[in-house]
DNA sequence: CGGACTTTTGAGTACTATCAAATGAAGTGG
DNA sequence: CCACTTCATTTGATAGTACTCAAAAGTCCG
């Protein structure tokens, strides 16, 4: 019954909660802008700052010694960055287009949070719809084959962005692949495989539309 | 106690914020037992009840439309279950082996959660570890091969307990298929090709020691 | 128009899943 | 205490999915 968090799956999160964190951005906070590509926090680096996603879209990823890179998730406008992170970001932060961000040093944000129930409830609930959300992401790779997984990506990603028409898709190939568990090949030939197959529309490689007769997600079913 | 929690990457908590919540249940919670392979709570059920493990091994799963299962983690004494959970639980909660739980009301908990900061802060706390485990996971899934995969499992594990000689394995085969997104087969396969490789002491199927020559996780590099 | 990059397509390979059977362990009842 | 049932684990054979290497086609800018 609430008007419901950025996160399809987050536990029941009030409002007027999630209102004290606009309000503590809007009056405390600075502005900072990043170019495509650019890295904004990167990974194992002190967190000085929250961070809150005005607009575009940020990777957050993980990078291991023999070199792989690993998507956790893609942020969107109103997302929170560094309510995980301990001292150090446990993930690098990425601009995957143009960004603009509201920050926050972080003890400011710690003396707020230790004032503010409601700022810590919301807290509580974005860090639960992280949980969810990898949780999704973990059973979404284990269980489903490729195409399904690349269906519901762009399903999730289509309902983030609530737009009529056609949805823009602003991170690469490579970024899905990393983000999916597969190689930037697959992805493309599920990309052409829903396409074939009628469940998708393609404008150019950054736009799509999906049919309405799209299947099921693979999730979480009643006992 | 231990100067750190019990899971590996959590973010910096102080002790004295994991007694505050050690003190609630030890002055309030009630014990609860359960046998090997029954369901602790159900997916999808409502929460009334914060769980806190005694004793055994407790698997956290989410079953999918299509029957499959995967499980997100294996939880031992100390943890604390629920905590992500909105107005039900996301994941169903299975005993692996005889479980002892400390046992709270909800509502009780969310009294005591609203007036003590400390217990905040551990709630946060392990909300971060949970997300931060999870990542774990998803790398390790998306990047690694069978048998690291199975490594790593058998390293963290034996971690977890930290015990001299050989280490007790209460799951089985399935579920460690289950949860690193292989199949049972596969994970069989593993344990043979490690003990073969002289990485693995195996002490019937359930007890096993690791070679201290034990490669490198492949996880996290610094920037 | 050219250059650099991204995406798509192609061909062959490798890893893991699946199906199936044998071996081993554990508990039950005679 | 042993024979038998039952379940878990191991091993074997085969197939399928996705990866790798490689090249062509498409896109975006300068």
């Amino acid at each position: 019954m609430s008007p419901d968090t950025s996160h399809p799956g987050a536990p029941d999160t009030h409002a007027a909660d999630l209102a004290a964190l606009d309000a503590l951005f809007a009056t405390r906070g600075a502005e900072r802008r990043v170019a495509p590509g650019s890295t904004i926090e990167a990974q194992g680096a002190t967190v000085h700052t929250i961070l809150r996603l005005r607009r575009g879209c940020v990777r957050s990823c993980i990078y291991t010694k023999a070199g792989d890179r690993k998507i956790l998730s893609f942020r969107a406008p109103g997302d929170v960055l560094g309510l995980d992170a301990g001292t150090t970001w446990p993930a690098a932060q990425e601009a995957v287009e143009t960004v603009i961000l509201d920050v926050l040093p972080r003890t400011a944000f710690d003396r707020a949070l230790e004032a503010d129930p409601a700022l810590q409830r919301a807290v509580r609930a974005i860090l639960s719809a992280m949980v969810a959300d990898h949780a999704r992401l973990l059973v979404l790779t284990a269980c489903a084959p490729a195409v399904d997984r690349v269906r519901a990506f762009l399903a999730a990603h289509a309902a983030r962005r609530r737009s009529p028409g056609f949805v823009a898709l602003p991170m690469g190939r490579r970024d899905i692949a990393d983000h999916l568990g597969l190689s930037m090949e697959t992805v493309s030939r599920s990309f052409t495989a829903l396409r074939d197959a009628g469940d998708l529309d393609l404008n150019g490689a950054a736009f799509y539309r999906l049919t309405d007769r799209a299947p099921e997600t693979p999730l979480a079913a009643a006992a």
